[in-house]
DNA sequence: GGCCCTCTTTAGGGCCTT
């Protein structure tokens, strides 16, 4: 099995499944998913030469909803494709039918995550957003949401989320969220398949702070879920000229693949669909197919055994 | 805080995450 030819073909699911939803809690109610109604417009520009061998179908706008999840409505927005990124969606057709055939071979349920925090420290600090995305795609293949993290938020300056926008009822605590995203990860893992939770430096930062955020509601994160952290593959990677990066960083990571940036910069879901892409990129760079990624996974047991 | 790298391993500095 190609890893990389199966990724190409998750490439097209990435692009064609995209479909962002809001959580809103209202509190004495059931929490429910709604799906946000913006869009973005992706618009395809092709030269002539590259029009005249242009499958229709590439050339119709591909529309993907945009929830910004900040409380302000937004008019929505163009994003224009290059000629190098037109070639690359190009490839990614040649593959679509491999994927269909090879996309039950899937050995693990494959999602991205991110988390945005109050700050650094998992002791003293809270998620105030998460997103998370199944690159396999399909309906709901992502879920976001703002946390009500029940305290002052002093780093907007970071991600845009100021206190007003989550210390609110209608935002939910993350004891409210946690059967939530239990749901929402059983209900992607369809013929009980492995799943693998990707983050950019995840051992460190994103998988510690989920565990305290468990643990504060009493709930151990389970231990079928498998985490993979992006970052020790990002080090890996060396330049056709043979040095290593000067920069790991995931937006550096992103510049260096010269993947657009679509959203908002510094949200959570923005950050997962650069981790989606880099991912992609990375793990063909480096010759990986699923199997040896997930190889380099760990347990939330396993940091709970290191770091109590 | 974990990981990587080096002027290292009986250590220390820098990266990466918000």
């Amino acid at each position: 099995m190609s890893f990389p030819i199966i990724w190409s073909g998750n490439f097209y699911h990435l692009r064609h499944s995209c479909s962002y939803k809001l959580l809103r809690f209202q509190s004495g109610s059931t929490p429910k998913i709604l799906p946000d109604t913006r869009t973005c417009n992706l618009r395809f520009l092709a030269s002539k030469a590259e029009g005249k061998n242009q499958k229709s179908q590439s050339k119709k706008p591909q529309n993907v909803n945009v929830n910004h999840n900040d409380g302000s409505v937004k008019s929505s927005s163009s994003k224009t494709i290059n000629k190098s990124e037109l070639h690359e969606f190009k490839a990614v057709q040649c593959y679509q039918h491999i994927s269909e055939k090879r996309v039950f071979d899937w050995p693990a349920v494959v999602i991205a995550f991110d988390i945005e925090t109050t700050g650094l420290s998992r002791q003293k600090e809270r998620i105030i957003e998460i997103a998370l995305r199944d690159l396999y795609g399909g309906k709901n293949s992502t879920f976001q949401t703002l946390v009500n993290p029940e305290k002052e938020v002093s780093n907007s300056y970071i991600h845009g989320i100021r206190s007003d926008m989550v210390n609110r009822p209608d935002v939910p605590r993350f004891k409210e969220l946690v059967p939530i995203l239990l749901q929402y990860i059983r209900s992607r893992q369809t013929d009980g398949r492995q799943v693998a939770l990707f983050a950019h430096n995840g051992r460190g930062f994103d998988v510690p702070f989920l565990i305290h955020e468990f643990r504060r509601c009493k709930v151990e994160i389970p231990e079928d879920w498998l985490f993979v952290d992006t970052l020790p593959l990002a080090r890996k990677l060396v330049k056709p000229d043979g040095s290593k990066l000067e920069s790991s960083k995931l937006d550096d990571l992103r510049q260096y693949y010269e993947i657009p940036l679509i959203g908002p910069a510094h949200r959570a879901m923005q950050d997962v669909h650069t981790l989606a892409y880099v991912l992609q990129k990375m793990s063909y760079q480096l010759k990986l197919s699923i199997p040896e990624l997930l190889d380099g996974g760990f347990r939330a047991s396993d940091i709970i055994k290191v770091a109590p």
